[in-house]
This record gives C-alpha cells, sequence and structure tokens, in this order.
DNA sequence: CCGATTTGTTTCAAGCTTAAAATATGTCGT
DNA sequence: ACGACATATTTTAAGCTTGAAACAAATCGG
C-alpha cells in the first residue's frame, strides 16, 4: 500500500476493496447473529416458541383477515416454499393459525386464529421492547444513519446477486 | 450532530424509540440473510460445500499448525459445542481436518488438513471476490462508515446482553 | 374435450442447530 | 488413594432449512 494510493482514491468515493468488505460483512454478521439468538433465547423461555415461529405470525398479522398463501408467506420470510409447509403445521397444531378455503383448489390460504393474534400481540410487544433495549446505546442519529447505511447496502446486494443473471 | 446535541447529550439524540429500533433491525436481518444465501449458494454451486463448514474451515486456517479444541472452536463460530461435534465429524469425513492426540484426553484437538488447506484457500479467494462485488455499490466512505456503526452496534447488544446477568 | 404445460404445494433426504442429559477425564482437598 | 467437584465433549430429541422430486390442480392450444 502506497502513499499515493491514499491521497489518489483512484475514482473518489471508490467501493471498498476485498479485505474492507470483508470486515464489514463479519460485522454484519455478529450483530445479527447476537441479536438472533437473544430474540431466539427469549422467545423461548418467555413463550415456549421460536423465532421462525414468530416471523410467520407476524407476517400474517401484516396480512390481517385475507391471510397468506403459502408462497406469499415463503416469500415475505425469505424461505423455501417447504420451510413453510413444516412452519404452518406446527402452528396449526398450536392451534395458532387456521386454514381458510378458496377457489383455487391448489392454494392453500392461512390466517391467524384469534389465539393466535392473541399469542402474537403479546410475543410483538415484548419482542419490540428487546430490540429496542439491544440498539438502546445507540443515539437516534446514529440509528438512522445506520439504517440509511442498511437500505444503501441492500440496493447494491440486490443490484450485485441480479446482474448475473444477464451475464 | 448539532451544537445543542454536543452540550446535552442525554436526552438530545437521545437512544432510538421502538419502532426506529424495529425498522433498524429488520433491515439488518434483511442484508444479512441475503448475503449468506448468496454466499451459501454459491459455495454449494461451486465447491460442494456449505456456509458452517467453510467457517469451521476458515477458524481452523486462522488457529495454524496448534489447531482448535472443539470448544475454541465452537467459541470462535459462535455455535454450541454439540454443533462442533457434528460438523468435525462431517469435514473429518471429507478428508479436510484430522484430529491431534494431546494430553489431556478429555480434549478433542483438530487442525487442516494438507487438502484442507489447500481446499479452504480455493474458497476463501472465491468467497472475498464475492463479498467484494456485494458490496460494491458502496463508496469507500460508507463502508467505512457502516462498518464503524456496526462496531458501536455490537458494543450495545453487549451491554445490554449483559447487564441482565446482574438485574 | 384433451393432452401439454404451468402453477402451487408437499414430500423427501440430508444437513444444520440447539438445549439438556450423559459420558469421560482431570483436579483438588484430605 | 478417594470422593467430590470441575471441565471438555458427545449424545439425543426436536425443530429448522434447503433443493429436488413428486403431486395435484388449473390453464391453454388445438
Amino acid at each position: 500500500m502506497s502513499a499515493a494510493a491514499a491521497s489518489l482514491p483512484d475514482r473518489l468515493g471508490g467501493a471498498p476493496d476485498g479485505k474492507r468488505s470483508l470486515r464489514l460483512w463479519l460485522r454484519l454478521l455478529t450483530c445479527s447473529t447476537r441479536i438472533e439468538q437473544t430474540v431466539s433465547q427469549r422467545l423461548r423461555d418467555e413463550f415456549g416458541s421460536t423465532l421462525p415461529r414468530f416471523d410467520m405470525l407476524s407476517a400474517l398479522d401484516r396480512a390481517g383477515e385475507a391471510g397468506l398463501t403459502m408462497g406469499e408467506a415463503a416469500g415475505m420470510l425469505m424461505v423455501s416454499n417447504g420451510n413453510v409447509t413444516g412452519l404452518a403445521a406446527r402452528l396449526k397444531a398450536d392451534g395458532l393459525i387456521e386454514a381458510m378455503a378458496g377457489a383455487d383448489r391448489r392454494v392453500q390460504r392461512v390466517r391467524l386464529t384469534p389465539t393466535g393474534q392473541t399469542r402474537f400481540t403479546a410475543m410483538a410487544r415484548a419482542h419490540e421492547r428487546w430490540i429496542e433495549a439491544l440498539f438502546a446505546d445507540l443515539s437516534e442519529t446514529e440509528a438512522d444513519d445506520l439504517t440509511r447505511l442498511l437500505e444503501r447496502t441492500k440496493r447494491s446486494l440486490h443490484a450485485t446477486t441480479h446482474e448475473e443473471l444477464h451475464g
């Protein structure tokens, strides 16, 4: 690494190099893993539930009365269709979600039961408190900066993982 | 940062509220998940391997000749001891790692085989290129800002997840 | 109407992950 | 040496996850 390189960033605001990107990815992964583990443990201890179950209930809560098809749920949770099948089966067994009949008999549509709604609301309240506490040492400004940079990152990922399709 | 915030750091510029924190967590998780899925898929397609296996090889590469005990490996990978047992068994079956005998017979120490070293080096080169490409739309400055904010976040998580122990 | 294709979902086999129980070994005080 | 405790790891049961194959139902072209 030469001094010239430092004083003449070859393009102003150029892309980060390999090492810099690896360091960034490592930090991102560490934070994400830590939060997931914390939330996962508390869902287990305080509600006897899991993160995937909570995520599924959350998606169904946002969907409201109309519920979601298996495929829509898979898309929202960013997991495979097969995954959602098992998850839905377990939540159904718990009595938290129910199937809805529809015209197209290929489609499996599910929604929260009243019990599921109640249970999710309680979990969501606690979840919000946990997340708030985890980020409590950041200032509002830092949180906003971070959110904005992650939004930029998301777009970078999207661009990169999609340009391959046109190679 | 405003002058007022600097002189009254307590309230102005205070911690982010619940909604703000949730939004931040959602973005963080989305980015992290997307990168994991991309890397995971490529490890499978190009090397017939997986992310946990790669992480284990990476930890062993950093450890060098001396290798790692099961417990040390679990700590570095942030997973349970039992997890490492299975992972090591599979990598041993692949011929990528080997056991080392030691004085304390409770301790299971493993290191890379020559084959494992070669294979890891190839994977690591590709991995670095993938990560670099994923972040390519960010500027160096943005990457550095993000890294710094994530370091701050990590400390916030650490503080929060540890103060509970003294409640 | 009917064969071919598409679409939505489930099944399957394999691997990853965890918490808790079990096992094995080492250490310490007497 | 011995018993009690501590440490390192493995085993176990359950759930999560995936990609690929199988299945079922709808749609489309003739």
